[in-house]
DNA sequence: AATAACTATGTAAGCGGTTTCAATAAACCT
DNA sequence: AGGTTTATTGAAACCGCTTACATAGTTATT
């Protein structure tokens, strides 16, 4: 356990000044193996533990890296924030989480705190708040003149701001694609976020539609604005579109509960999936493999680009120049929601 | 944006001494309206943030709470955790995330670590080494030396350690003996843990089941010990149980992903749900709401647990005597996987 | 009007480390 | 052996803030 002794106490069983003390606590090289090791015992038979405040007043760093997310129980987010911790920590960080609910004041909130609370660094998880022009994304650029900021599936050119992403924009017209070769020519997708990633991932969608001159109207889109957990909700919105007469025979969502709203959906319809109704969804997530018939997903390799942010993020508090975007592509996961 | 201005570069445009700028940053009383105007409109302008560290080591506190947990990827403790994060931040404290993977050490070494980054308590979340015997929780104790420590459905009695639980023993209880009223006799437990929680529950279904002269022998407990994502496992496990022979019509699950593995079981051996077999969960996750047929399952009310937990934590922060032990009953939400 | 009792502010001593710089000891040359 | 260079160590300044104590300025009391 920790005990509540100073550097004080152990200079002076140790026989030694508290610079001595200091040193061996920090690794210096210039001390004699001899005064190490007798200091190192004192330190270990009082099982001290230097004060975390003094040292980070000193330094001015604290070995801690602010996490910010919208919902860290979101499936998607939650194994992300998971990843994240667990590799921080490998390396000598831990983790201050906010989460900000979706809500961009709490999100420019939390970022002042963290910064406030001295991080060494900052990341984004999938923020909702990232838009294509730089000058809406102020506060993060403002954050990122004190820390290095990286953001994980979303991107834009800042200053100190790193981005991992999974190419969203072609997975995205990848399964349309193949949606489309397998015979399916009125495809909705079904989306609802209008996130930097979920900008990409719809703009895929629509390119392979073009493509194949099948984009004759935006009713084709359907963004679902109600809790990510309500299935049952999304089921009824499906409902409704069709009860609008806009005819539908694949469902391509952004996220894999949407697609399990879709399921709901074509059960209630009375649709044979995938014969009548065609499903993919996004994240290859615990549900994918959970829901019946199994999801079609996209998998975008999430440790992978949590392990590369990490690495990054850990080059750049080395000193070291570091990529200032990665991209990694993903793949479909075929299950049994889709045909071919 | 946090500028890199100290107190003193403060007191200096202020015209007054850093004891009282530190004084109306602090809101003591002892501030003349007049000045205490002057030093925050300074503060304001040059958009002030006092250094966290410094801070800390003249309070002893940065209003920090370390939350432990297993997996914060696992749907359940995602959630709490969530709830948790949520909850601290209003209270003005934000939260230090250890992951600690199942593994009794990690917990061991990030509970020290949260001590020594001077946290003012400590939150385990679903902890999977709480023992029943005090002696064999003693890191957990020393821990509580320093600070208290909040259990989230776990509980043993310890100096300053406090317990917020749902009355699992009930809950299971209750379920198995409706299960029974139902007409089902050989009902499996399936659970994967043998955490503080997961005694509990297996407790219920025993007494249930001794109760209706149901427990033969062990061999209605089937303890899985695969990862909580692998349903594909899950459900081999309880075809190779099948294959041994051992007959069932019902299973209880010590949580909604077992549960799961047990209705993807179910549909490879081509058992109607719920006539032929009849499932229960445990949670009542999203998972619950999202498979098909729906999930019969246990709620706990993890936010009001999650609720209580804060509240209990700031009472004692704030030096208030609160309840060592608080009880929670929970709830089985009736969905298509029982009869009844 | 003189004394007591506050109120508002400043001075300076910590809090527990890190680190620069100077001093001492040990090792290396010629 | 004497002069250098280098490896160790310690003294003390400093990081930025809190707070006990002292002081000066006000208001209340009799």
């Amino acid at each position: 356990m920790t005990t509540n002794m100073t550097i004080y106490d152990i200079s002076e069983k140790a026989g030694v000044s508290i610079a001595t003390v200091s040193r061996v606590l920090n690794g210096s090289s210039n001390v004699s193996d001899k005064t190490k090791k007798k200091v190192l015992d004192v330190i270990n038979q009082y099982e001290y533990t230097p004060n975390a405040f003094a040292r980070g007043l000193g330094l001015n760093t604290m070995k801690t890296i602010g996490v910010m997310c919208a919902d860290s129980s979101d499936l998607y987010l939650a194994k992300a924030i998971y990843f994240i911790e667990q590799k921080l920590r490998a390396n000598g960080y831990d983790s201050i989480l906010c989460c900000t609910g979706y809500e961009l004041e709490t999100e420019e909130k939390c970022l002042n705190l963290l910064i406030s609370k001295k991080v060494d660094g900052i990341i984004l998880v999938g923020s909702h708040f990232i838009y294509e022009s730089e000058s809406d994304n102020r506060y993060i650029m403002d954050a990122a003149l004190q820390v290095p900021v990286m953001l994980l599936n979303a991107s834009f050119d800042a200053p100190n701001v790193y981005s991992i992403v999974s190419d969203d924009y072609n997975s995205m017209y990848e399964a349309t694609k193949q949606m489309i070769a397998s015979g399916i020519q009125d495809i909705l997708y079904f989306y609802n976020s209008t996130s930097y990633s979920g900008k990409r991932k719809l703009a895929g969608y629509r390119a392979a539609m073009e493509e194949a001159g099948l984009l004759r109207s935006g009713n084709l889109m359907q963004l679902y604005t109600g809790s990510h957990e309500d299935i049952q909700g999304m089921s009824e919105h499906l409902m409704k579109v069709q009860g609008k007469g806009i005819l539908f025979r694949g469902v391509i969502a952004s996220d894999d509960n949407l697609a399990l709203g879709a399921i709901k959906y074509a059960r209630t319809a009375g649709l044979r999936i995938p014969q009548e109704l065609a499903i993919i969804g996004y994240n290859n997530s615990l549900l994918a493999a959970c829901c019946n018939p199994e999801l079609t997903s996209i998998d975008n390799k999430l440790e992978t680009l949590c392990q590369h942010l990490i690495t990054t993020l850990m080059g750049l508090l080395n000193g070291s120049e570091m990529p200032k975007k990665t991209v990694f592509s993903g793949e479909i996961i075929h299950r049994g929601t889709t045909l071919s």
